[in-house]
DNA sequence: CGACGGAAAATTGCATTCATTTTTTGAGAG
DNA sequence: CTCTCAAAAAATGAATGCAATTTTCCGTCG
């Protein structure tokens, strides 16, 4: 290809009329074409539709989307900047495989992001998002004292997703959902039904988590934010595997 | 495009033979000729050299790297993806403008990343990182006491870098260079001389950093270092400017 | 003089095409 | 029967082409 010389390094000139500066200030995340395949190819591998390690198949998912390898070449490499799969090099891409040591850092870095949540969260949260934790909180509480575990999962999941909501911060909620996909694909349900011990444990962590977002101790309600993952991490250590297509994996704790 | 009946979306076969496995085992970031070209359109942008909110024009960028439309729309989906910019359907890419909220929450997420790399490096960090670590404040200090600006920044911006090194997390080195990144395109460098009271709290809150660090003292470090990044940004607030063609920005602290 | 409207030009998004590399297949040698 | 190696087949990476949308430009009207 021929290379005119061309126009300098410098700062090209930024002339944003009234209506591009409108549009600009829209939240970037324009429900488009684009974005829709992506968000449904991501799903798709979050699922467990693709064997972990396995190739991606171009051209059966061009088939199965209906579209051209063009875009499904864009939404995979942005998914592999995400984490969930990987380039080769005239090789293709491959569903990532998390080791044993990958899945332990993930889990450290949810716990280093929740922490921050609930830092923020003391900071911004509003009475009534705390009266709606609160709830959730004896909600998770009688779940737990009728053995319900699927009815304690989801509680525990919307007060961690409330937390999350409640920093206020997009950037965080941006980074918590990749983090918290790229290990949806590992089934870690601890099953707290065999582990007794780490329920109850789990539940005495989730009073502590509730008394300092109460009190709004945002270094204190950090510490133990980050315990508990930690400590859930340790209750799923040796049960993570390949996520069967069907099922979303529960997230225990 | 005639769409025949797709094999269903149950799990593609994984077979996986020993040099697949082999391969996957490659950190993933292998470099290929996409990555390239990534990394120097984010270093493109990130050195200022569009705009803030300007157009992101492909046709120029394609003849200013000498390639095609293909490769280059590929990498802008990935820079969106890492907010570094924005698509607008049909028309194109913004560099992403960041209004002072924005900048607040990246700040706070720098520092929740931070407090992360500092809980973890107490875990893991060696001797000898932390011995270099105890070399770089103190050479750190020496600029401070002979009001060597310049210095100082490269020995502060080296400390931080250690410590997120130290916490030996792939996916948390990840994040952090993409915030920092997003950063960068920010002049944020407190000007210190003009601002000595910061210079001297930046300088005792190293002291104890160091001193948390000395003592593997995790959950202290953590609220150090976020308390650290809080304060960086209160001392920048109000001076953040869009970055000009030339200078990488120096960040302060 | 400024606003409005429409056609031309440019730009975007996606499909298609082409060169290169990898993977598979199969024939032949050991 | 297994291993080796070469050719065929498939897949990848990138360039080009084309329809659709947007932006620009200019003539006209108020």
């Amino acid at each position: 290809m021929v290379l005119d010389p061309v126009t300098e390094p410098e700062a090209d000139a930024g002339l944003a009329t009234v209506d591009e500066a409108r549009l600009s200030a829209i939240p970037s995340l324009v429900r488009s074409l684009h974005g829709e395949l992506l968000a449904r190819l991501r799903d798709y591998i979050v699922e467990g539709n693709l064997a972990a390690g396995a190739r991606v198949p171009e051209r059966i998912l061009c088939e199965r989307f209906g579209i051209s390898r063009t875009p499904l070449r864009e939404a995979l490499k942005v998914l592999a900047s995400e984490g969930l799969i990987e380039l080769l090099p005239n090789r293709g891409a491959r569903v990532r495989q998390l080791g044993a040591e990958e899945l332990v850092d993930l889990f450290d870095v949810m716990g280093g992001l929740e922490a921050l949540a609930g830092r923020l969260a003391c900071e911004k949260i509003t009475p009534a998002a705390y009266d709606e934790i609160e709830r959730l909180h004896h909600e998770m509480y009688g779940c737990y004292m009728r053995r319900d575990l699927h009815g304690y999962f989801a509680c525990n999941q919307a007060i961690h997703d409330r937390i999350v909501q409640a920093a206020d911060n997009e950037p965080l909620r941006t980074s918590y959902a990749n983090f918290a996909g790229r290990l949806r694909r590992v089934r870690y349900s601890a099953n707290l039904d065999e582990n007794r011990d780490r329920w109850g444990e789990a539940m005495r962590e989730h009073e502590e988590i509730l008394d300092a977002l109460r009190r709004r101790a945002g270094t204190e309600l950090s510490d133990i934010l980050f315990v508990h993952l930690r400590n859930k991490r340790r209750a799923a250590a040796g049960r993570e595997t390949a996520c069967p297509p069907d099922a979303a994996a529960d997230v225990a704790s």
